[in-house]
DNA sequence: ATTCCTGCAAAAACTTTGCACCATG
DNA sequence: CATGGTGCAAAGTTTTTGCAGGAAT
């Protein structure tokens, strides 16, 4: 199944109508998926394509997304949510983490998943049904570290 | 150490003025630590307490809370910021589980913490000092699940 | 005395909403 | 042709900022 059938089939699915706005607007996410677009960076580039497009309407259709479960809304503290699709043929969907630097505010993403021992403990735990889970570690990366042994002081954020 | 000591030497520590202000946001931070309060909630309390204080003061001192690692700035994608306090004689600094019920909004608190071993991997893999982590389940509560037992559809948000 | 902090109000930043028109199924 | 989606602009929320007066060291 092609990408743009996945859409297709979801929006059906969810009883929503097949747009041009819409496929527009998961083709420039699918395009930059490893950017995590902030939904105004999106509008950007969706505009750029297809100038008519209005920002309530990128607004709204990141909201459709999430909803029908097509893309993660992520929150990275820095003032806004950033969107990353989930894609169908992937486990994508179960994995999110980032070592979030809290000087220079570099998002690195990382791939291991040793979470599935806590998760069954939680589901069995406390009942409850996880669909998604985040994972942000915060901390000091690599570079800054270097940086810092040249300094090496306080309060400069 | 008393809870007021330690948030006089935090505040001398990093060259900051020691206010009835600040005093006062900390003192309701501690006795609702459970609540994860949002700056408005705090807000409320406070000028329960003392009526003179500013909204912009409260914003300002849960910032400079957060910089000086006195609180922690949960993102439960509500809309808005949460803050916890990290208190210094407990882990709490590191401990950061959380349930978020997709259908109520309720948040659950987890006190497992299987992370360790996440963690060892991703310092000497990334060289990435951690600071802290956050970890969140997105799922179906306990109540939710029973309640969808009985309607059992979709697209109910 | 100097520096930092506060309160107020205004502004900024991000997101949502109302409404008339238009496209999709 | 009925329903739902879009564009525009206006409004809503949460958070930040400028500035004059005030408190802390």
């Amino acid at each position: 199944m092609s990408d743009a059938d996945y859409l297709v089939n979801l929006l059906s699915e969810n009883g929503c109508k097949i747009t041009v706005q819409r496929n527009t607007i998961y083709e420039i996410l699918m395009e930059n998926n490893d950017k995590h677009l902030s939904a105004e960076e999106l509008y950007e580039l969706v505009i750029d394509r297809s100038p008519k497009i209005g920002i309530a309407t990128t607004y709204r259709t990141l909201q459709l997304f999430e909803e029908i479960g097509l893309v993660y809304k992520h929150n990275f503290d820095d003032g806004l949510s950033r969107y990353e699709i989930l894609s169908p043929n992937s486990n994508e969907i179960h994995q999110h983490h980032h070592l979030l630097c809290k000087k220079c505010g570099k998002i690195i993403e990382v791939k291991e998943d040793l979470m599935n021992s806590l998760e069954e403990i939680i589901e069995k735990q406390y009942n409850f049904e996880i669909l998604n889970h985040v994972v942000k570690f915060t901390g000091i990366c690599s570079q800054c570290r270097n940086k810092e042994n040249e300094n090496g002081n306080r309060k400069e954020t």
